[in-house]
DNA sequence: GTCTATATCCCGATAGAC
DNA sequence: GTCTATCGGGATATAGAC
């Protein structure tokens, strides 16, 4: 919360930076940001943020953080509406083009960081809600953990690169790309549960 | 080909620099690139790479039409060995995964440079070889043009998807992890194939 | 916990000599 | 077609005052 003229000044800057640097993702890209300019926008010195981040991509990586907790909550609520396993993957993955065409600065940040993930444990752990979901999910659906194993991943490889098909800009713009995009997802994931006994490890 | 003092002088600077990107983009990433060190590995001056690029964006697409010339020759290649559409599609899936670990900086500045694709036309010519490759024969495969379509997306994405969980890790390191992430491409496809009722249109 | 000030470094890009 | 020289800008990070 911004306190007299407008701005920063002794609240929680940790989070607040955090926000400012999503905005800084939503109009320079992953590959623009800066800590400068999120510092900037906020009204306090570059300096402030070393109080509360080693070097700036360990602020980078707590964007991620944020993201990923965003991106599992979405995909949980997708799955919430479904009644079957099937139904649940394949809402998973409408969601998860969903999230990428409507949350693209959090999108990017997860995906085209660049960071080092081994270096953020934080990072790595909050990637587990993300993958335990489409996991425990394909093995209700497919029973043999072997094969759900195969299929959570195809599931979430098809999902993935419809989303960068998509903010690729190759089905198009706009709200009906981003419908498209979402049904093309879902039948995939239809396609690749009916014939998943093709997955089976050899 | 360098002259004396082991420095590039007078010869086809334009072509080297595109290698020279390439050996910055392996060491540093894509997100590291620049144009000044790019120069300096050739021995040139910063300012000799301006006779042959508008601006660093330029030598970076040049180095992304070279990488997709590369990688729609492996896809051909690997379409190439196969007898019927089916297995052809199945054989570019495991050529898409292997690529992008065996050639990463390329991989990485076809699907990582963040380029304004619409800038640059060559780009976008790059990418015809790329994308006629899969659907031709997804339509051959098919026979129906618009499931043919979807089917030709949806391996796009697969495939994608499989490479970037491999290059991110998921799948472990070294040989035996890019050998099973090909072979999850590899089934994976089999079974949109198989599972292709689903994808067609409603 | 934030600010002022500063050190250091690297980059992109241009002007003009050769 | 490359070099020398340089401008201008922005970034990371630290030291020390308040």
């Amino acid at each position: 919360m911004p306190a007299k003229g407008g701005r920063y000044h002794h609240g929680d800057l940790r989070s607040a930076l955090v926000d400012a640097a999503i905005g800084v993702i939503a109009d320079r890209g992953v590959r623009g940001f800066s800590l400068a300019e999120a510092s900037r926008r906020l009204g306090v010195t570059t300096a402030a943020p070393y109080r509360h981040f080693a070097d700036r991509d360990e602020l980078l990586a707590a964007v991620a953080v944020r993201a990923l907790s965003v991106f599992a909550a979405m995909l949980a609520a997708a799955a919430g509406t479904a009644d079957t396993p099937a139904q649940r993957l394949a809402a998973m993955a409408g969601a998860y083009v969903r999230f990428a065409a409507q949350q693209r600065p959090l999108f990017d940040t997860i995906y085209s960081s660049g960071l080092d993930k081994s270096r953020y444990l934080e990072l790595q752990r909050a990637w587990e809600p993300v993958d335990a979901l489409l996991a425990v999910v394909a093995e209700v659906c497919d029973g043999d953990a072997a094969t759900a194993g195969a299929l959570a991943d195809a599931i979430e490889a098809t999902a993935h690169g419809h989303a960068m098909l998509l903010i690729d800009g190759e089905y198009g713009e706009g709200p009906d790309a981003v419908n498209a995009a979402t049904a093309k997802a879902i039948a995939s994931v239809r396609a690749l549960i009916a014939g998943r006994q093709a997955l089976r490890p050899t």
